[in-house]
RNA sequence: GGUCCGUUCGUCUAGGGGUUAGGACGCAUCCCUUUCACGGAUGAAACACGGGUUCGAUUCCCGUACGGACUACCA
């Protein structure tokens, strides 16, 4: 059967989107624009209770910066909506009364204390697993239990109620995993997971599969961490009659702490001080905030493909994609088996990447943002030279403003090392003469006539201008490492040259 | 504890029965250079362990160890 492809995202609005949650979305992404499929995003927000204002619109916003937003979600449906669960609410109950009918569930009406009574019991027992399962369901209250005529008092009489999964006893469930393979669970080791709540709702396990038949979704591409239940929903499959158009599963390795071990967490990026999620979020319940990639500084294509490379490689030396690039080279095949630690330099390197193959012009508009902050305005011509002799230094584009300060603010200090070290008495002939030819000269400050001055200042002097040179820098910037110096004299223009070699002049002293 | 998944340089990884085990990040050294950076070159750095199978295993199989995920009326 040859079904076109359609894979789906399929986050909950519990908060802020984890970095894993954008890998599962750019993958699924450039599976289905690698397959000329459709990419859908479903709101699983089955769980009230968890619901957290703002989270979908951080989702949206998220993949809106990435460019890997969905050919269909609730902000742009498709013809198999609605795409939030909690709008799909009616539709669910129908898939479980089916499998109540056909055997493969049931009603039950044990209370969170029974449950946890009957834990605490097959823990005093030593049970392995203490579980709702083909055991122990038959000393629970529930529709298998109990006689029909009270099972139908309770429902008519309004009590809560769940609907379970009845598991077989003893059955071996398979599946062919894309990534890792041939699974094979025996149903033992399943429980009567609860299908539906008894708020109305069904849990993930019933709506996923219900949606994903629905939705017509041929491939499943989602966290490792959902590995363990998939045994369970290709049961549901099974028993709902659908199993000759189940999805096929990839489960993603996850992604790990960069020390030690464990999944990424929010911790992390407290203690390392780098961001897990895409943008900032500040959660409306607890105030807590939490950085993002975009307003640390990186930039959406160097992410993704930062992003793509964390459990991915297209099988050669290649590093840098673009995003129809990475679509191009994409296979589920070449996804890693094991988890990924995460490494905030390589990430940082990409943006570095990135940020040099920009245009001067480009990165000049990202500088001339930030210092109309600042309250200084610069034309763009000059902004996008600045950009042009700052960007082999930058990781960031806000670097262009923050390493090159001293491009717009005059020193008003020196680094006291390098005074010590470089300021001397040549230094400070050469400078002076070079002082006096600048005043004397009235052409344009280019980087090429900058040097020839001073040269000649150097040489008037009988002094190798090599020697003063870090001096000359240092009288200038304040510091003693930068981009090229005649690049920098040409751009603050020999007026400001000149004031600031009359200010060093003036203010450093030469240490015995 | 149970079930499942995993294990190649510090990190991301390529590879696959016979290789000098390749690349990238990071690190170190050197070169370039007015400094720093960029760039270039070089270097240190890995097949978890034990059994098989085999003429030969890092590669295949089985154990062990270690790590992880899951084990809710959360997703």
């Amino acid at each position: 059967m040859n079904r076109e492809v359609r894979v789906r995202f399929a986050p909950s609005p519990t908060g802020a989107l984890h970095i894993g949650g954008v890998r599962t979305a750019l993958y699924n992404y450039l599976y289905a624009r690698k397959t000329n499929g459709k990419f859908l995003l479903r709101i699983e927000d089955t769980d009230q209770t968890r619901f957290v204002p703002g989270a979908e619109e951080y989702i949206k916003e998220a993949l809106e910066w990435l460019g890997i937003s969905p050919d269909e979600s609730p902000w742009n449906p498709g013809e198999v909506g609605p795409y939030r669960q909690s709008e799909r609410k009616p539709m669910y109950m129908q898939y479980a009364l089916d499998l109540v009918e056909k055997g493969h569930a049931y009603y039950a009406f044990d209370t969170a204390e029974e449950l946890e009574a009957m834990r605490q019991r097959l823990t005093a027992a030593r049970v392995v697993s203490p579980q709702y399962n083909s055991i122990t369901r038959t000393q629970m209250k529930n529709s298998l239990t109990l006689p029909e005529d009270e099972v139908k008092a309770r429902l008519e009489s309004g009590e809560p109620y769940v609907i379970r999964i009845k598991i077989p006893r003893k059955e071996e469930v398979r599946l062919n995993d894309l990534i890792r393979g041939w699974v094979m669970v025996h149903s033992s080791t399943l429980d009567d997971k609860v299908l539906m709540k008894s708020d109305g709702m069904p849990t993930y396990h019933l709506a996923n599969i219900v949606d994903d038949h629905l939705m017509g979704i041929t491939h499943v591409i989602r966290g490792e961490e959902w590995l363990p239940s998939a045994p369970l929903h290709v049961l549901l499959y099974r028993y709902f009659g659908w199993e000759d158009t189940m999805p096929q599963f990839a489960h993603l390795p996850l992604l790990l702490k960069p020390d030690g071990n464990g999944k990424l967490s929010k911790r992390d990026a407290d203690k390392h001080g780098f961001p897990v999620f895409p943008m900032d979020w500040v959660d409306p319940n607890s105030g807590e905030k939490a950085m993002g990639f975009r307003e640390q500084g990186y930039m959406p294509d160097s992410f993704l493909n930062f992003l793509a490379f964390l459990g991915w490689n297209p099988g050669d030396h290649r590093e840098i994609f673009s995003l129809e690039e990475l679509v191009e080279a994409f296979s589920i095949e070449r996804i890693g088996k094991s988890g990924t630690k995460f490494d905030i330099n390589k990430a940082k390197w990409y943006n570095e990447q990135y940020l040099r193959a920009k245009s001067d012009e480009e990165l000049g508009a990202y500088l001339m943002a930030d210092l109309e902050k600042e309250g200084i305005s610069v034309s763009s011509e000059k902004a996008a030279q600045i950009a042009h002799i700052m960007k082999e230094r930058a990781t960031f584009s806000s670097d262009l403003w923050k390493e090159g300060q001293f491009m717009f603010v005059a020193p008003q200090t020196f680094d006291e090392a390098v005074v010590s070290k470089r300021w001397n008495n040549d230094a400070f002939t050469v400078l002076n003469t070079y002082k006096e030819k600048l005043s004397g000269f009235d052409g344009e400050l280019t980087p090429e006539t900058a040097k020839s001055i001073l040269e000649s200042a150097a040489e008037e002097n009988g002094i190798k201008l090599g020697k003063v040179m870090q001096a000359v820098r240092l009288a200038v910037t304040g510091v003693g490492a930068g981009p090229d110096l005649m690049a920098v004299f040409s751009i603050i223009g020999k007026d400001e040259l000149v004031s600031r070699i009359d200010f060093a002049l003036k203010n450093l002293k030469v240490s015995a």
